[in-house]
DNA sequence: AATGAATGAGTCTTCATTCAT
DNA sequence: TATGAATGAAGACTCATTCAT
C-alpha cells in the first residue's frame, strides 16, 4: 500500500495493485467478507478505478483463479520437464505444490468455499484432472520401473492431492502445526509399518 | 384442550430447529452468505425469533462450531476406550474423522474461513490440539508394540491429520476424488517403494 | 409526508404511502430522476421499508403503471354503461380522460418516457389498443345513427387520442396553454371551414 | 504535410460531432439515463473531449434544446414567409411541425420531462407563446377571409398545438397509431358533425 | 415465546468531472 | 486540442438487528 505518485500511474501498474490487494482482501475475508472499498483502499486506488480494470466482484475473483491456476500448472509442469526418476520427481512434486500453497495460502481454499457460485468450477474441475493424470502417470512409471510396489496408482494420486489439500487447509487452519514436506515424502514412500522378518534400521526414522 | 399449533413450541424444540437449519445455511453459503433470514426461515421461525436463543449471527456461528467439535471429540474419543490393537485403531480413527468430515461437508471448512474474526480461535487450537497428542501417543505405542516401524510420532500425527483435512476440502472441492478410507489406510501402512531384494507381491498391490 | 405514528403503521398502510410517495416522486423526476431514497422520504418510510413492498424500483414503477391504467380504464368504462347519445358519450369521453391527465400529471408523461426499458410496452399497448376500439366504436354508431357524417374512424379515433395525449404533454410543457375541453369538443364537431352559402351564425362562435 | 489524423480535427467539427451524438443519446436513454461516456464514444472523441465545449451535462442538454428550438422557429418562419392561402398555410404548419417531431422523436420530449431542472422553462415558454401567437393570427385571418368560420381563436390555436403534441407523444408512446396528417386536417376543417339539412356527401369522407 | 414490520448502515456499482500528459 | 486514468459522491439494494404487539 505504498504510496507511488499516486496520480498517475500506468494502466498496467494499477492493475497489478489491484491483483495484488486483491489476493490478500480475499484471502483473508473470504468472497462475501470481501469488500470492493477494502481492495480499493489495500490497492491504493479509489473505488472506481478498480472498476477500470475489472468489471465487477466476481470477474476479479476468477481472475486471480485462473492466473493463480495457471501459474501453478506451469511451476509444476518444469519438474516433469526436467526428467529425472520417478522418486525425485515425486517429492519435487509435493515440495512444489507444499510450498505453492504456502505462498497463496488462502486464497486457494477459496476454491472450495464461496459455494453458491457455480463460478470458477469449471476451472478448478479441468486443473484437478489434469493433476490427477500427470500423478497417476508418475505412479505407473514408477511401478513399471521397478521403484514403487505395485499398486493402485488412481488412489495413491487421490492420496497425494489430499495430502497436498491437508496442508493449504493446515495453513490457514493450523499453522503452527505443518508437515515437514520432506518427512511426508519419507513416509509416504516407506509407510508405517514394520517390514516383516525386518529388523534392519527402517528408512523411517528420520529426526533422529 | 387448546390445539398445540406451531407458536407453541417449547423454547428447547425452537433453539434445537434453529441450530440445524443454522448448520444447514451456513454450509451451503458461507458465514457471510448466510442470512439470518434464511436461517429463520430453514427453521420454520421468525426472524426475531432467532435472536430470542442468540444474542447474534456470530454468537450462533460460534455455538455451532462448539456444538461440532464436542461432538466429534466424544465419538473419537469411544475409539480410543473400547479398542485394544493399534493398527484398527488407527484405522478406524481415520475412517470416523473421514466419515465426519463427509457428514459436515462445508461447516468444517467455515472453521478455517471466514477469518477476519478471531472468534472460534482458541476452540479450534484446543481441538486440534488434543488429537495431535491422540494420534501421537498411538503411533508411539504402535512403535513401543512393534507394530510400527520407527519413525516420528510427530510427523505422522501431523501427516494423518493433513490427509484428514485433505479428504474435508475435497469433499467440497473435488468430491468426484474423494480417496478411499481403506487404500488410503494400505497406503499410509506399506508405503510406496517396493521393499529392496524383495520380489514377493507388495502388500501394496490393492486393485488386483 | 405527515408523520403517522411512526413506528407501527399497518403493512397496508404503509405500501398506500409508498405509493403515494412514488408516483409524486415519478412524476417529478422521472423515472432515472427519482432515487429511492426521495421515495422513501416522502413516505416517511426508510429505504429499506420500500424493498418490503417492492422488489426493486422498476417493480414499484411497474405496479404503479398498471394501477394508473387500471383506474382509468374503469372510469372510461363506466361512461360506456350509461348509456346516452353518441355525441355525449364522445364528450364525456374527452373530458374524463383530459380530467384524468390533469389529475396524474407527468406520471402519465412517463409512460412515454424512460425508454431503453422495454418494460411496461406491453401494458401500454394494451390499453391503447383498447381505447382506440372503443373510439372507433363510438364514431361508427355516430355515423349508423346520423350524427356523425361520413368519415374515416380509425383516423377520428387517432385524432382524439392525439388530442389527449396532447392535453397531457401540455400540463407538463405549457400548463399556462391548456385547452379548454368544451371549446375543443366544439371544434372537433364543427369543424374550422365555413359551411358554404351558410350565412346563418355558425356553432362554433363560442367565446362571443 | 502532416496527415490530418482523428486528433486533428478543427473544433467546429468537434462540437458539431458532440452535437449530434448527444441527440442521439439523450434521445435515446434520457436526461438521466444519458451518460457522457456514452455521448463521447458515440462522437468518436474522448469523455474529456466533451468538456472541452460544454461546461458540463446540464449545459450540454440546454444547447441542444436552443439549438432545436431555433431551428424549428426557422421552418415555420419560412411557410408563412412563402404562402398565402390561409387554408393551406395551416395544413402546411400541422404538417411542418409533425414532420418535425417525427424526426426528431424523443428528444422533444425530453423539453418536457426532467424536471426537478428548471433549466430550459424560459426557452420552451418563450417559443409556445410565439406559435401560439403565430397560430392565432393565422385563424383570425381566415375568418376575416372568410375561409374559417367564426370562432375562438385563442382555443383553435391551442387545439392545434394540443394536437402536434400529441403527435410527439404518440412517436414516442404508441408509434404504429400516428394520425396521417392529410386526414387530420380534413376533420379539423369539415369537423365530425353532419351538416343538418344536408344530404350532400360529407367534405369529411376520407377513406372512400 | 413469538412475530414481522421497520430501520439504516453498509455493499456493489455507476458516472460526472478533473487533470497530468 | 485531445486523451483517458483516476476520483468519489451517489444510487440501488441487502441484511443484521430491534421492538411494538
Amino acid at each position: 500500500m505504498e504510496v507511488v505518485n499516486i496520480s498517475r500511474r500506468s494502466g498496467y501498474e494499477s492493475k497489478k495493485r489491484i491483483i495484488d490487494a486483491a489476493i490478500k482482501v480475499f484471502s483473508q475475508y473470504g468472497y462475501s467478507g470481501a469488500t470492493m472499498r477494502m481492495i480499493a483502499k489495500e490497492a491504493g486506488i479509489s473505488v472506481g478505478g478498480v472498476y477500470l480494470y475489472f468489471k465487477n466482484k466476481e470477474e476479479l475473483f476468477l481472475f486471480l483463479m485462473q492466473e493463480k491456476t495457471k501459474d501453478l500448472e506451469t511451476r509444476i509442469a518444469s519438474i516433469f520437464e526436467e526428467k529425472r526418476n520417478v522418486k525425485d520427481t515425486l517429492e519435487k512434486y509435493v515440495k512444489i505444490a507444499v510450498e505453492y500453497a504456502s505462498e497463496n495460502k488462502e486464497l486457494i481454499l477459496l476454491h472450495g468455499r464461496e459455494l453458491g457460485f457455480t463460478f470458477g468450477m469449471e476451472i478448478k474441475k479441468g486443473f484437478f484432472e489434469k493433476q490427477k493424470k500427470l500423478l497417476k502417470n508418475l505412479i505407473e512409471a514408477g511401478i513399471s520401473s521397478g521403484d514403487f510396489a505395485k499398486c493402485n496408482s488412481e488412489e495413491v494420486a487421490k492420496l497425494i492431492m489430499h495430502i497436498i489439500r491437508g496442508y493449504v487447509l493446515s495453513v490457514v487452519v493450523d499453522p503452527e502445526n505443518l508437515i515437514d514436506p520432506d518427512e511426508c515424502v519419507k513416509i509416504i514412500f516407506n509407510g508405517l509399518l514394520k517390514v516383516k522378518g525386518d529388523s534392519s534400521p527402517s528408512l523411517c526414522s528420520s529426526s533422529e
